[in-house]
DNA sequence: CTCAGGATGATCT
DNA sequence: GATCATCCTGAGG
């Protein structure tokens, strides 16, 4: 699960034509307290026990959608920016703003740009409306300390692309990535 | 049935 | 940095 985080940095992830290149992501596992796994399967978060390489889509807040890639029983990986390329027009108007650099930067921004919404919770993310390449170049990747959770916030699993200036928010407890 | 509390983001100070 | 908008889920009575 790690390494499907880190293997997604730099990848090209495309929803209906729209999308950019993968630069920063989090990685969350079934015995983990800040998973939404950790308690077992429900209703909301069935998709986490579903075939890997689907999409867990999940409301935040109320008001935010966030997007994950499943990978095996009960762990995923949440998709938290990206780098925008494809269709940069059509993301600033779903998300009323011009700076390219904020069109996608966290995770609810990004589902707001890709018009991501809890209907593609349990969508394999291998077939139509998604289109995702794996990176021809491996970037270089750091890591760190993840955000916005209260529980088991040290575990050092959230990745970004060295130095990327599209993430959410700068990399805190930095650490070297050894493939 | 009630109800607290989020894997957030925009805005204000 | 603090606040708040706003919707469920799942835990507890």
């Amino acid at each position: 699960m790690l390494a499907v985080a880190t293997d997604l940095l730099g990848a090209s992830l495309q929803i209906d034509g729209i999308g950019g290149i993968i630069v920063e992501t989090e990685a969350y596992r079934r015995d983990d307290e800040a998973s939404h796994s950790f308690r077992g399967q429900t209703v909301a978060n069935a998709a986490m026990f579903g075939s890997p390489a689907r999409a867990y889509v999940y409301r935040s807040y109320g008001l935010h959608w966030c997007l994950n890639f499943v990978c095996e029983q009960g762990s995923a990986v949440l998709i938290r920016a990206l780098e925008p390329v494809y269709g940069i027009e059509t993301m600033r108007e779903r998300r009323s703003v011009s700076e390219t650099r904020k069109l996608c930067s966290g995770p609810g921004n990004l589902c707001k740009a890709l018009s991501v919404t809890g209907n593609m919770n349990g969508l394999s993310v291998l077939a139509p409306p998604f289109s995702l390449e794996l990176p021809a170049a491996i970037p270089a990747m750091t890591s760190g300390v993840r955000i916005g959770i209260s529980k088991a916030a040290e575990r050092p699993w959230r990745f970004a692309v060295t130095g990327s200036p599209y993430l959410s928010k700068p990399i805190r407890m930095e650490r070297n990535v050894t493939d």
